[in-house]
DNA sequence: AAACTCACG
DNA sequence: ACGTACGTGAGTTTC
């Protein structure tokens, strides 16, 4: 591991003396930030390190003003530009989150020396950069020193290790002190040895390494006429002897600071996006922002005001008769805010009423009324509400109580209002829209620090439950002013018991069958390797990417068509277009498809069977962008499909003795939803007469009869068909079906000509995002779209291309769960004897009883379709199969 | 932890 | 000229 530590009053000083004057049009000097900013990023790019920080001189009295008064007397003050630069170089570091150490009393030098010295102690590599030659004194073989010139506007860093510090001064780097102590240091007014310089220094010291040891061969020296030390040197070493020592002392870095560091907290981290780019914009950066991928911060709302509540209420144990007594009768009151332990053995409710204090009530497993209590708190008229509610509806839902009677979620509100946050979760949410955050009871001084772990828990939980009732009275009116009422209440709540069934049913797989496919991909991976060996003539492992490249471009001088950041890719598509050249790239191409097979899918899978011979999956809703379900641990929708041998493991995923599988899937949802929502009457008249929509594409552009087109013809149409959904680019869509460039972007012209309607509105819909600064599906789900703002094109038009793709994945997203919603209900109702297991973005699997298959598969079909009413039809294919393949 | 690769819609 | 399609999750290696 390594960490940089950078001299930042020496840098500061070498950038603002080595880049001319800049000033932001408010007259603020920028050049010393600018040029601070640029040696930094020289610095990132050549030593890569792990953890970086900055050390700064204050400007009080230090520990060597003291001890000589004439220290440092002629160092003259700071230039005033550059004066007002350093609190606005200190606010950028911190905006980068970049750790700044500076303690009264202590040099930088001293702080560095501390730092290379703890690094050292940890293990860890320290690089210290700095413009000033005092320092070399710290090399050694875990620091080396980056010595930083400025000439002309250019800077070098000069790399100085043991090696190339022996080789220019011909002693070893701690010996610098020793040299500084005869020669004396002007700027540091360090006086060393009167009528000693520079010459005389390195030679004395390479002879005799040190002051200590020259001081005490002196008697030895005029006896020893080789090695040139005049009488007139001597007399000058004996008076100038007490000078030398304080010298030596003075230019003595001392590695003791009583600084709190360890080298893992500097671990290099991401910039504050929002802060970095507000600097950047006062100093007028443009280019650095787009360095820095910055991009504009959302536009600020007023900060909310703090809330009074405190999270502090009278809780009462659930024990007795008497006590679920109180809590039948406090449930009858208002809203149940309900928070269970991880492992499901206790249970906070926290009743949101109307009084100053909210009633806080503790459900232990152990207490003789757990079931009871529970009992009553499921009961549909009770009205509840939770944090990520659906692993909260699937603990209840094992106990067999029901999922009736939620309606609040503030997971799912959070992620409404912002589905582009990387985290919901409750602490971070109150804080953010509360302005507090409730008591976790952990902190060693924390409010709970004298209780047991159990009382901990049980007030964590309890505060956590009464956050939730905050966040309600915060975040319903901010769904409601976004317009996301409908979605929250009617598509995002209902989902969730749905999802829990789902997740409590899990998928039945055929173990035996997995772990005998994942022995026969290694019989044949081994096989493979051998032969990849023997054409390699090395051996080398296959997974590495950079060996694989290595063999391929080094060794078998095959052309590499494309690079990655850091060498060559070895992608897929890079590989086929390399197949015909050499035999072992198909056989690479080939290991890379068994070896996903094994490790992710055979060895992957079992891992995750439940005893219960079923996978149970979970979905995440409060993870995508667009509006769409996650599956994770394992993700059950990306099972392979495509290829012939991947489709094997989807043979594997069956339906028990006596029941089936029924598999549905929207056909084209996509291609529908933009022809309804662009409103292009050539688009929705294919879908209304039921044609090939790729077929009838290819007949479009092409202007020919749709009997004419060939298989070839309706492959492009169809990659270009995708790639509109996208947000197409000539490039892309070239490299995809293979064809020039120009070809590309001639097709796509005419694709656009033809399609007037999906034209105007691809327009349109950049157009009003970047007014409203949101792309929104046809149910009013929103994606906030900074990037739309930003001056970097790359940026810009990666955000244009999301607001081409969002009102449409995510409308599909929209319309799934509403069918995803109206299925449970009609097989529930139907008293046909099925449960949905999977969801796979625009396909639903359901298990049932094989009699009752055809029945489903109608329902499926009825409800997926009657989903949404669009200007064109929906439509869905089904199949009914013993396995997930025979069904699909 | 990040990069690369690849599975899905 | 820019750099190259939208949305995910997991396994493996280590520019």
């Amino acid at each position: 591991m390594k960490l940089v530590v950078i001299d930042g009053n020496s840098i500061v000083n070498r950038a603002f003396f080595g880049v001319r004057m800049l000033n932001a049009s408010d007259g603020t000097p920028t050049n010393a930030v600018f040029g601070f900013l640029n040696i930094l990023r020289r610095i990132l790019g050549e030593e890569s390190p792990d953890a970086l920080c900055v050390t700064f001189d204050l400007p009080e009295p230090t520990f060597r003003h003291r001890m000589y008064e004439g220290y440092k007397a002629t160092r003259h003050g700071m230039p005033e530009e550059l004066a007002a630069q350093m609190p606005i170089l200190k606010d950028t570091l911190d905006a980068m989150n970049i750790p700044r150490y500076e303690l009264p009393g202590w040099e930088a030098d001293d702080l560095l020396g501390t730092i290379a010295k703890k690094c050292a102690g940890a293990g860890w590599e320290c690089v210290v950069c700095t413009g000033d030659r005092d320092s070399l004194q710290l090399v050694s073989d875990t620091t080396t020193v980056d010595l930083i010139t400025t000439r002309m506007g250019q800077t070098a860093t000069r790399r100085v290790t043991p090696e190339a510090f022996r080789e220019e001064y011909g002693f070893d780097p701690i010996h610098m002190i020793d040299l500084k102590a005869l020669m004396g240091d002007a700027s540091d007014n360090i006086p060393g040895v009167r009528g000693v310089g520079e010459k005389t220094a390195m030679a004395l010291i390479g002879l005799y390494g040190t002051v200590e040891s020259l001081y005490e061969k002196m008697p030895d020296i005029l006896q020893s006429p080789e090695k040139k030390a005049s009488p007139g040197l001597v007399k000058k070493l004996e008076e100038g002897r007490e000078m030398a020592a304080l010298s030596r002392d003075l230019a003595t870095i001392r590695c003791e600071a009583p600084l709190e560091f360890a080298p893992e907290d500097n671990l290099i981290r991401p910039v504050d996006n929002d802060r970095l780019y507000r600097i950047f914009e006062r100093l007028e950066f443009r280019k650095l922002m787009d360095v820095y991928k910055l991009t504009p911060p959302a536009a600020e709302d007023a900060p909310d005001e703090p809330m009074e509540f405190c999270g502090e209420c009278v809780s009462v144990e659930v024990t007795d008769g008497e006590s679920l007594e109180r809590f039948k009768g406090a449930l009858k009151t208002g809203a149940a805010c309900v928070r269970f332990s991880g492992d499901g053995a206790l249970c906070a409710v926290y009743m949101d009423n109307d009084g100053p204090e909210g009633l806080g009530f503790l459900i232990s497993d152990a207490s003789p009324v757990f079931r009871q209590a529970l009992e009553a708190l499921c009961a549909p008229e009770v009205k509840k509400m939770g944090h990520d509610i659906k692993d909260t509806l699937r603990m209840l839902g094992a106990l067999g109580l029901p999922m009736e009677g939620w309606v609040f979620d503030s997971a799912i509100a959070g992620y409404l209002l912002d589905p582009t946050a990387s985290r919901y979760e409750l602490p971070e949410l109150c804080q953010k829209y509360c302005g507090f955050a409730p008591m976790d009871g952990a902190g060693e001084d924390g409010q709970f620090s004298l209780l047991d772990d159990g009382a901990r828990l049980a007030g964590r939980l309890l505060s956590e439950a009464a956050a939730v009732a905050c966040l309600r009275e915060r975040l319903e009116p901010k769904l409601r002013e976004a317009g996301l009422r409908d979605l929250f209440e009617n598509i995002e709540l209902p989902l969730c018991p749905v999802l829990a069934r789902m997740e409590l049913a899990g998928f039945l797989v055929d173990r035996a069958a997995l772990a005998g496919f994942g022995r026969a991909l290694g019989a044949q991976l081994g096989a493979l390797t051998a032969q990849i060996y023997d054409l390699a003539g090395q051996e080398f492992n296959i997974n590495s990417p950079r060996q694989l490249g290595e063999v391929l471009f080094d060794k078998l001088l095959l052309p590499a068509p494309k690079k990655t950041r850091t060498g060559w890719s070895t992608s897929a598509d890079v590989l086929e277009k390399l197949r015909p050249r050499h035999p072992i790239v198909g056989l690479v191409l080939e290991y890379r498809e068994l070896s996903k097979l094994k490790s992710t899918y055979a060895e992957g899978l079992t891992k995750v069977i439940a005893p219960d011979g079923r996978i149970h999956t979970n979905f995440q809703m409060t993870v995508t962008a667009t509006g769409r379900l996650s599956s994770t641990e394992p993700n059950l929708q990306n099972i392979p499909v495509r290829r012939e041998l991947g489709g094997e493991i989807r043979k594997m995923f069956v339906a028990p003795a006596g029941r089936v599988l029924v598999d549905a899937d929207y056909s084209q949802i996509e291609l529908r939803i933009l022809a309804h929502i662009s409103g292009d009457e050539r688009m929705k008249n294919a879908f209304l007469t039921g044609e090939d929509i790729h077929r009838a594409t290819a007949a479009q552009v092409l202007g020919i009869a749709p009997e004419e087109v060939t298989p070839e013809q309706r492959r492009h149409a169809k990659a270009v068909n995708f790639g509109i959904v996208y947000g197409i680019s000539a490039f892309s869509l070239s490299e995809d079906i293979g064809v020039s460039v120009p070809e590309a972007r001639a097709y796509i012209n005419s694709y656009m000509a033809a399609y007037k309607g999906v034209s105007d509105y691809m327009e349109r819909v950049i157009q009003e995002a970047k007014e409203t600064g949101f792309a929104v599906t046809l149910y009013g789900r929103r994606r906030p779209m900074p990037e739309l703002r930003a001056s970097n094109f790359t940026v810009r038009s990666f955000g244009e291309r999301v607001a081409r793709n969002m009102p449409i994945q995510g409308t599909a997203a929209d319309i799934m769960k509403i069918a995803m919603i109206n299925v449970d209900n009609a097989l529930r109702q139907s008293g046909l004897d099925a449960r949905l297991l999977l969801q796979v973005h625009d396909e639903l699997i359901v298990e049932c009883a094989e009699g009752d298959a055809e029945a489903v598969r109608q329902l499926l079909i009825r409800q997926m379709e009657g989903a949404a009413a669009l200007s064109v039809p929906l439509t869905v294919d089904a199949h009914i199969g013993g396995t997930w393949y025979e069904a699909k």
